[in-house]
DNA sequence: CAGTATGTAACCAAAATGTATCCATACTGT
DNA sequence: ACAGTATGGATACATTTTGGTTACATACTG
């Protein structure tokens, strides 16, 4: 699984509650590192570099929300999801201020928690599944292949290059000179006037050779979008 | 405020509801616009670009979870909050795989709906609109499109910098100089006469063939303003 | 070396833009 | 007020720029 690079740290005082959430998050397919305090965190952040944090706001010594308004402060983004038994609405409230991205109380789910996990990740960008869907095309970063309702296309390197640029950028129009730097690279001298035409005419051909998706259209003196 | 700029769409069909909504992000500096259903609601996002969109899922017509599932694949990637009475595991699973980023259940706390979207906006790093109006034209620099009333008017490179030119500078005429030289560029040499006033004619033909709306008024001996 | 991927060249088609011309309108001086 | 002149508006046509297509050449990969 791709999801098995994906780390998550988990500050919960309370063991058997840690146990827990490391047995639904390893089972997902996180990887997953637990604390029993916030000491030692702020050093394996910067190690680790975790994707996510799941943070008990009532811990020993310093508290949950006062640890996170302190990485905040330090600069410090990595999305965090508070868990605790505390439900007044004057404690949510200091979770969200304190720098939390989402709030939860005990008893909890797993399932609710599996499902904001994944959102988190998601808004913070980070890449929980190699494919990318865009109207009927199926993108798999993995593959270096294209599916268009369940039909295998196969695309060269350029090809998908190209492709995966303008599904990052989707309903803009690229310009020639972006369109340039993003798939051949901006070291690249002697660049030939027709180059991405004829790339994009190949690609147009591959994905939908009768033409009658339109899914690239020309901006006239611009270059192409994606629609 | 800055607030005041960030627009919120809610999709809600209970009236009272609805208006609750528009009332407390109101007051918190929000421009919301409520919709009963999900109808015109893609158009809307198309224009206005909102920040963020709440929706119940429990609405008339299109389902609100299917409505989103649809956005999500024709690649809009706006920040959603369900908010809905349904509160089995199933329906929050559903909401959240169908493209949600939070999911809330009714009655909710006006109080945590506002904090969890401003975790929200934070946290998708809202992004302000590079979409310039005038009177009825919405004019977006990055789309390279002008829409005036809902319509899409599409404009030649030419005619996209020489209207780009004077709604920079509204309401003050602009000589035959400066535009060359914004316009055209500075390099121009052998420029004609009437060049500027045939771009000018096409221009005006084209956002206003009627000639109705006397966007742009002749300021004989100097040039042309826009009003 | 074969086979594929990509770049280059040449040509055509389409679109955008410029030019020429003529007409309409506003200013100017008497 | 009037004619004369300068300027803007409109249209048709010419030119230039850009995109599309195809064939072929070259570079890369195993």
């Amino acid at each position: 699984m791709e999801k098995k690079s994906i780390e998550i740290v988990v500050i919960e005082d309370e063991e058997d509650i840690l146990e827990l959430l490391e047995y639904h998050l390893t089972k997902e397919g996180y990887s997953v590192t637990g604390f029993l305090s916030t000491e030692n965190v702020e050093q394996f952040i910067d190690e680790e570099n975790p994707a996510l944090m799941i943070v008990d706001r009532n811990l020993p010594g310093v508290e949950g929300g006062e640890f996170v308004a302190y990485l905040r402060n330090e600069g410090y983004e990595i999305p965090v999801i508070f868990l605790t038994a505390r439900d007044k609405e004057s404690d949510l409230e200091e979770g969200f201020t304190s720098g939390g991205d989402d709030y939860m109380t005990k008893p909890f789910k797993s399932k609710e928690l599996l499902l904001r996990i994944a959102a988190l990740l998601k808004r913070s960008g980070v890449q929980e599944s190699d494919k990318v869907k865009y109207r009927d095309l199926v993108f798999d970063i993995h593959q270096h292949t294209l599916k268009i309702k369940d039909k295998i296309i196969e695309l060269t390197n350029l090809e998908f290059r190209l492709l995966h640029t303008f599904i990052k950028n989707p309903h803009q129009p690229l310009d020639r000179d972006f369109l340039r730097d993003e798939v051949w690279g901006d070291d690249s001298v002697d660049f030939h006037d027709k180059t991405i035409n004829v790339a994009m005419n190949r690609l147009r051909k591959k994905i939908d050779p009768s033409g009658e998706k339109e899914y690239f259209v020309p901006i006239w003196g611009v270059g192409y979008k994606l629609q």
